[in-house]
DNA sequence: GATTGACATTGACGTTGCGTAAAGGTGTAT
DNA sequence: ATACACCTTTACGCAACGTCAATGTCAATC
């Protein structure tokens, strides 16, 4: 039995431009061409159609399906295991990808139904009078009554785009320290990547940033166990690990 | 601040080409263009650079990207629900792959040599088992989980022998149907006994033979198109005519 | 003031697996 | 002879940039 591409095509259900693709990329080449040029295909080439459409759908690229069908005695099962790997690996991806998309709804559903804007405002009311009546105290002796009322008055003025944007980089600090915190190492770029994050984080909420400021933060972080239940919520540690990175970051290690 | 594009690039972590990239498509234009035509950014466009880099992070296209950054008050966390949907569905196909790609290597290593024609019927069975997949809710919805379960757990323990007897019978099957097919009579005698060996070759799949369950995957072969491109192969209509004399052979004909 | 080296610009091709014309030759039935 | 289905090659398009290539600009050094 011999086939034309539009034959062997809707035989196994693709297109003629696949097959000449195939051909093209020599990954399935026509038994011979006849005198008009036609592309005449037999049964082997069927069989390795087959083989080809077979590792296609367990998602194997071309270019190592060539590999498998072009060498006679070559271990497919080898190939399927190293494919297996990265299909594992893609997976891990994609849910880690979903588990962020789900925190970042989570955390802008919070106010989705507060569309309107004077919930809005009364939302950012009470975060900063939450925030007064939890650490409103030691921050004000910290840091003196004057930095916190302007701090607030950031905040009261903050439009939804500004706060949409400041619970954007709250996610990415999220990510990126989860990440560095893997990598045990506080100097390393992503731990950098995160302290600076925080920074700009951070500027969102101080009208002027200081070094010193920021380094004694990240130590509060580390003495306040309300702020390292915060951070070591999900990996233990993560606090800590944040503060040694701020303080390489701000240059002030002590 | 300002900022050339080698400065934007090594603040946010992405390539200069990047920048030049956002630019083209319109999702990143620089504040503006000096006098050499440099591009220079300001504060403004870092925000949007990060936002950007946020969703990008999710693995949100960068033309949805745009509508969001664009829009001044688009739901972005509208667009990140329906982000999900695709994600999940991703992760789902996925599974399926890996799934299949684990039972493709179970295969080959049971037995190591493989011919080109087995592994074909590797790809049958594949079929079968996407199958499974697809409509396995339905089924263990009118079946029972358990059903299904010792369904799977029975390929899965299939010896050399018994699936050599499944290769003959699926042979045998081809070869009846393809008479059969001439005669165009399902209610024939030959058409029967293609309806029975399909019976016995099924019963090799399934724990437990239903009438009910043998006219729903003969209907399903001609609603499902990969299984009606199999079974077309050699003369369209083939699969239509199998399913006419299983409702016949079951006594189901609707 | 001339050279150097780092940085900027605009093209334009390459990547993956085909879809989709466009422009034209071939096979066969009427 | 005409129609019509089917074949061919050529080539752009898709996503999100990476990677030259050719050329212009800025700041510093000799």
């Amino acid at each position: 039995m011999e086939y034309t591409v539009q034959k062997l095509g809707s035989l196994a259900g693709v297109s003629t431009r696949t097959l000449r693709y195939y051909d093209e990329i020599g990954i399935l080449k026509p038994a011979r061409i006849n005198s008009s040029g036609y592309r005449i295909y037999g049964q082997k080439e069927v069989d390795r159609l087959q083989q080809i459409l077979f590792y296609r759908e367990l998602g194997v690229s071309l270019e190592s399906i060539k590999d498998i069908v072009t060498a006679p005695s070559f271990d497919g099962a080898a190939a399927l295991r190293e494919h297996r790997e990265k299909l594992l690996e893609k997976k891990e991806q994609l849910e880690l990808l979903i588990a962020n998309v789900d925190k970042t709804i989570a955390l802008t559903e919070g106010r989705m139904n507060m569309s309107n804007k004077e919930k809005f405002e009364g939302f950012k009311k009470k975060m900063i009078d939450d925030n007064e009546k939890k650490y409103g105290k030691e921050i004000r002796e910290k840091y003196g009554n004057d930095t916190v009322n302007k701090s607030n008055a950031k905040l009261k003025n903050m439009t939804q785009e500004q706060y949409n944007e400041v619970t954007a980089l709250e996610v990415q600090l999220k990510l990126t320290l989860a990440e560095a915190f893997k990598t045990v190492d506080p100097v390393g770029e992503l731990a950098q990547k995160a302290a600076d994050l925080h920074k700009q984080w951070l500027t969102n909420y101080w009208p002027e940033y200081s070094k010193e400021a920021h380094a004694s933060l990240a130590q509060m972080y580390v003495d306040d166990e309300r702020f390292t239940a915060y951070y070591d919520k999900e990996q233990p540690g993560t606090a800590e690990f944040l503060r040694d990175a701020i303080q390489i970051y701000t240059g002030l290690k002590k």
